[in-house]
DNA sequence: GACTCAACTTAGGACGTAGTTT
DNA sequence: AAACTACGTCCTAAGTTGAGTC
């Protein structure tokens, strides 16, 4: 089997009454295709791991309030009704004694070792699951703690407290005829249900926005791991439409139906700027960023000349997380008008697109495409130019610099420009030297001339303002198979580019892909 | 069509660790 | 030995999407 994953059957030969190892590959289990909506046939699972309990001070540590010692019920900062009536003033609270145990807890956990911490028998206990006839890692096992919640920005529910977990809020997902995890003693939990038209293992809702959590797959199970091809496949048959649906909503642009035309546009910063789709968002739920149609007439500046150029749109908004997107764009003349019109008699704080929305637009994408939306012009987008990328690259070998600027100016955000920049810097770190003399020197030289290049791009991607956050479009967007094809070719190992973890992630396209594989 | 929600993917930051430099 | 750096892992927040309800 390509797959490389196998089932050991233990038999007894009938003959000669000795065991013998009969091995089957799961090709034969894998070809089964369930009927539409089934994720599994069977699931097995021990259930969540649920955090500690808070532990009493140990006598020797006091809390002081208002320089008074304080006995504290000591849970570390859920306080009982009258400490709450009684500390008010953060100011007169003191935590040294506190804070300096933690410091010492912290810096014993440092000289235990992994067996000490007991982390393996954790993982073993509660980290696996018996999915259909396969073991799989599970990717979150554990229930969140207790906590104060944080959020990203200004979030208007930063601080709030984040409830204990307790079984009888949990929702178990497994099979009828499995055995059923046992809840912690003297608890039972909040369900049992047995539906196998959804991947999650445990789920529970959480008090801060009332939204679901749930235990799920590890990225590099075959549940996940499918999902993960498909997306790739849905992007390449983007590729083939690209073109059409280009041509479509450049023509849509004259529209005089006011919708079509706003679709026209987000889809035309979507394509260029990959854009993130922009859902509506409850106001005073969570901090205010959005996406493309959610846009608000104060997020972009239209400047009929800048820098030399003409029609310039210049972007200014807080996107997913809170992070900036600032950009001045040139963009085509019907572009440029159809924003001059959308604006037209809008206040800062009205949306730029009021007719559209995700649900409008992506219903249009599918229209055009099965399982086209918006997220798939993303990972199409960074996957062809990484594709194209390589080949230019491998065309020109050396002119690493000049490559990274080229990338700069591809319409991609910042942290994917970095990260084909690092796969393609990594490739091309070659560590066969034959002398032993020279190879320290060269390493050096090597490393120097490395710093160099990343500082570079770091002070021109700091100029531009942005961030840049290493991994995540390598895990999310970029399709493996193109960077696996391109080892192939070049005969660069795999490990050069993929570390364990996103090589068991992308266990499927390492077994799968050929030197030919086009994206 | 507006609204809500479940289920899933995408994402950044904290932190630990190993290796390197000072 | 301390400080610094780069990288991997863990954690969970914050998105997207499609289905259901009214």
């Amino acid at each position: 089997s390509k797959r490389c994953h196998y089932v050991i059957i233990i038999t007894v030969d009938n003959f000669t009454q000795l065991p013998q190892l009969c091995l089957i590959s799961y090709g034969q289990w894998e070809e089964e295709k369930y009927e539409d909506g089934v994720k599994w046939k069977f699931l097995e699972h021990k259930g969540p791991y649920f955090p500690p309990e808070y532990q009493p001070l140990p006598d020797n540590v006091h809390f002081y309030y208002n320089g008074q010692l304080k006995d504290i019920a000591a849970h570390y900062w859920e306080m009982t009704h009258e400490e709450r009536s009684l500390i008010q003033d953060l100011d007169k609270c003191d935590f040294g004694e506190i804070h300096a145990m933690h410091k010492a807890k912290t810096e014993a956990r440092k000289n235990m070792s992994k067996e000490e911490k007991q982390v393996k028998l954790i993982v073993d206990e509660y980290g696996y699951c018996l999915l259909d006839h396969h073991k799989e890692r599970i990717g979150n096992f554990k229930i969140e703690p207790p906590g104060l919640f944080r959020g990203r920005g200004e979030h208007p529910k930063q601080g709030m407290l984040k409830k204990r977990i307790q079984p009888e809020d949990v929702i178990i997902n497994c099979s009828k005829e499995s055995r059923i995890p046992a809840p912690p003693a003297g608890h039972h939990w909040k369900e049992v249900r047995h539906d196998n038209t959804v991947t999650w293992l445990v789920s529970w809702t959480e008090n801060i926005q009332g939204s679901n959590k749930y235990i799920m797959l590890n990225a590099n199970s075959k549940l996940k791991g499918e999902k993960d091809w498909e997306k790739y496949e849905v992007a390449r048959k983007l590729k083939s439409r690209v073109d059409d649906i280009r041509y479509q909503y450049l023509q849509d642009l004259k529209s005089k139906q006011m919708v079509t035309r706003q679709r026209a546009v987000a889809l035309y910063f979507i394509d260029k700027l990959a854009l993130r789709a922009g859902n509506e968002k409850e106001e005073g739920e969570t901090a205010d960023t959005v996406g493309c149609c959610s846009l608000r007439v104060e997020h972009i500046t239209l400047h009929e000349q800048l820098d030399g150029n003409e029609c310039v749109v210049e972007f200014d908004f807080l996107g997913k997380d809170c992070i900036r997107y600032y950009n001045k764009v040139p963009v085509i003349k019907k572009v440029f008008k159809s924003l001059k019109l959308f604006l037209e008699n809008k206040q800062p704080g009205d949306e730029l697109f009021d007719r559209l929305n995700t649900s409008v637009l992506n219903k249009h994408l599918s229209s055009l495409m099965p399982g086209l939306t918006a997220k798939v012009f993303r990972t199409y987008n960074a996957s062809i130019t990484l594709q194209q990328q390589l080949k230019e690259l491998t065309n020109s070998q050396s002119h690493l610099l000049c490559h990274t600027r080229l990338i700069s100016g591809l319409p991609l955000r910042a942290n994917m420009q970095a990260d084909m920049w690092l796969q393609m810097k990594l490739i091309h770190v070659d560590d066969s030297f034959s002398v032993r003399l020279v190879e320290r020197k060269k390493a050096a030289v090597k490393r120097c001339e490395e710093q160099l290049l990343k500082l570079e791009v770091q002070a021109t991607d700091r100029e531009e303002n942005k961030q840049i956050a290493l991994g995540t479009s390598k895990l999310n967007y970029l399709d493996p198979r193109i960077s696996v094809a391109w080892c192939k070719n070049m005969e660069v190992p795999i490990e050069k580019i993929y570390n364990k973890t996103q090589r068991e992630k992308f266990a499927w396209a390492i077994d799968m892909t050929e030197a030919d594989f086009e994206f």
